[in-house]
DNA sequence: CGACTTTGACCCGCGC
DNA sequence: GCGCGGGTCAAAGTCG
């Protein structure tokens, strides 16, 4: 909070500040110096003498009258300025949520076009690109994308009064406020203490099932496996090839499992080939119906990595400390589901070009960066059904690689031409110092109390990188909440622009976006949820929104109550002020086929909250 | 006693 | 068709 206002350059105020002194200099010029003499203690004191005693010396009197006078007419100034400030702001607002919604639309036709496209050509393009490691995450062709990229352009330079650099501020200054704002807005939320409240997320009734898309069978529920199945698959069948996708975290961790705030029930485990480590097969019991899976082993080249691999979408109320996991997993699976897929070269070179996002570097490993790929357990990888997008949270900090990386893995099989890319890697880095959420955020929670590392230059990160998460929740939820405070953590221009770029690329990489980005924003978005339109997504608006009616809760969280010994990745946790339902809903576009819940499995949503058994 | 874990058996898909 | 391996089931055991 208090110390970061000084910094210049690291987003936050400073773009407020800019604008400012941009607009504003003469302002600030004449005035500099009164508004030193009134800020100085002296002064007042000797009003206060002065003023209690009669008028004994006129000169001084009308001196510091004086003084009193210019001191607030400059005042009434300060305040007019501020708001024309605030005009601005909201004119530039306006402006910006406008060229949002038009982009959006644009996107919007354009995928719909893709989609009539993509049945008859998406599979011979992926056979063709198979090569290429791709970082769209929809099944819009790149060409398509280019186009959409150009008609962004168009309408960017439209509205942009012929200023580029204008209209970077003007998005900065968007979001700007918003990230403002919420961090106003956090400081009184502190640590969540209600309960999201279970008629509230029930009002979120899925209208569809999550088994939609999330081919799992459910295997223990109320109906028999076969079944659901039955039921289910058609369903399943018509929409996506049946490919199960699942979502790989690899974390350091000490402990038999991450304590990833859900409820499981252990239902088997395995020794798989090729890994001495038995692989253990979990069951959410939050709810009986629920249909979520995971499996943990242990990396066989490294002991101290946990795999854990989830598998379908929670289709009941999730413990407030769950939903961060739950959102993320869900996303990224719908980033794969959604069809990370399709890409051609062209869209490349937009991505690859240090895409900074919210201070998150968007790169693609081509050939020259395959080392950026991390290969899971082969074990783990070698599932040919199903899509396995991997987030790498073990990286050596003291690397200047991706700290966070999702890698597909469609296709395993080295031998074979992948039906899909082969690997799809996001990375998460960020070498500047303004980037740094995701970075901090995420190796917070992995490097536990492993070393260090020095890419940040913000030496609150670095204290954070000192704790053990899931031994240390009070502690490291208020360091987060300090970290977010001290980091105002605004995006500048830069990161806006490849914000649009990156969005342009793909309009399903929305939805993990949104995800990630309601994870570290999540509470702290109440005033601004409204205004958080199309651009970075329907699905973070609506998370906004669902913020807004869901506060924090930390009352119910499992975490602690849970059997489950485990690291925590709680830590996220604190960021998702909604419950789980909206939280695997909202990361999701309902088009998605994990983002809802829409049939036989699922019991009723208002069920759900009790535990299972 | 209920909830959970363990563990051997079983099922099923895939490759040969 | 067969074998392999991943995934699941369910009875038995364990724990609080």
């Amino acid at each position: 909070m208090e110390c970061d206002s000084g910094r210049s350059g690291d987003g936050d105020g400073g773009v407020l500040k800019e604008e400012k002194r941009s607009d504003d200099e003469t302002h600030h010029h004449h005035h500099h110096q009164e508004e030193t003499i009134v800020e100085e203690p002296p002064i007042d004191s000797t009003e206060k003498s002065i003023e209690t005693r009669p008028i004994t010396s006129s000169p001084k009197n009308a001196k510091i009258d004086d003084q009193l006078e210019t001191t607030k007419a400059q005042m009434s100034e300060v305040r007019e300025e501020n708001q024309r400030l605030k005009m601005h702001l909201s004119k530039i607002m306006t402006e910006y949520r406008a060229l949002e919604m038009q982009f959006h639309n644009m996107v919007k036709q354009e995928t719909k076009k893709n989609n009539v496209d993509h049945n008859d050509n998406a599979h011979e393009e992926i056979m063709a690109e198979s090569d290429l490691v791709s970082l769209s995450l929809g099944r819009v062709p790149s060409s398509n994308i280019m186009k959409i990229e150009e008609k962004v352009s168009k309408v960017s330079k439209l509205a942009l009064d012929n200023d580029d650099e204008e209209f970077k501020q003007e998005l900065a200054l968007g979001l700007d406020c918003k990230f403002e704002t919420s961090k106003s807005g956090s400081t009184t939320e502190g640590l969540p203490n209600q309960n999201p409240s279970p008629i509230n997320s029930c009002e979120v009734v899925p209208t569809k099932d999550e088994e939609t898309g999330v081919t799992w069978p459910p295997s223990k529920t109320p109906i028999s496996n076969k079944t659901v199945r039955d039921a289910t698959e058609d369903e399943v069948s018509q929409q996506t090839p049946a490919k199960k996708a699942r979502v790989c975290v690899r974390a350091r961790c000490d402990t038999p499992t991450m304590n990833d705030g859900c409820q499981w029930r252990k239902y088997g485990q395995k020794i798989a080939k090729g890994n001495p480590c038995p692989r253990a097969y979990y069951r959410c019991t939050v709810a009986p119906s629920c249909p979520v899976r995971k499996q943990v082993q242990r990396c066989v080249d490294d002991m101290s990595i946990l795999i854990t691999t989830y598998e379908g979408t929670h289709n009941h109320t999730l413990p407030l400390s769950a939903t961060a996991m739950a959102s993320t997993t869900s996303a990224a699976a719908s980033m794969l589901l959604s069809g990370s897929s399709t890409s051609q070269s062209g869209t490349i070179p937009s991505t690859q070009t240090n895409n900074n996002l919210h201070g998150l570097n968007f790169y693609l490993p081509d050939g020259s960066k395959s080392n950026q790929l991390y290969l899971s357990n082969p074990a783990l990888s070698s599932q040919h059904s199903h899509p396995t997008i991997t987030l790498d949270l073990t990286t050596n900090p003291s690397s200047s690689s991706p700290f966070v990386r999702f890698n597909s893995n469609y296709n395993n099989n080295n031998n074979q031409l992948p039906r899909y890319p082969s690997s799809t890697s996001l990375s998460f880095s960020s070498p500047e110092s303004n980037t740094m959420h995701w970075n901090s955020f995420l190796n917070y929670a992995t490097t536990q109390n492993q070393q260090p590392y020095n890419n940040n230059r913000n030496p609150n990160i670095n204290n954070l990188n000192t704790l053990n998460f899931g031994r240390q929740q009070n502690t490291m939820e208020n360091i987060y909440q300090t970290y977010m405070q001290k980091n105002n953590g605004l995006p500048t221009d830069s990161t806006i622009t490849a914000a649009t770029k990156a969005i342009t690329a793909d309009p399903t990489f929305q939805s993990a976006l949104a995800a990630a980005l309601s994870t570290l924003i999540g509470n702290n978005t109440q005033q601004q949820g409204n205004h958080q339109n199309q651009s970075v997504g329907e699905n973070l608006s609506q998370k906004m929104k669902w913020a807004e009616m869901f506060p924090v809760s930390s009352s119910s969280l499992p975490s602690s109550s849970s059997k489950v010994i485990g690291c925590a990745s709680s830590f996220l946790n604190k960021t998702v002020p909604v419950n789980s339902q909206t939280a695997s809903l909202m990361s999701l576009p309902p088009s998605l086929p994990f983002s809802t819940t829409k049939s036989a499995s699922a019991s009723p949503p208002g069920n759900n909250n009790d535990n299972s058994n």
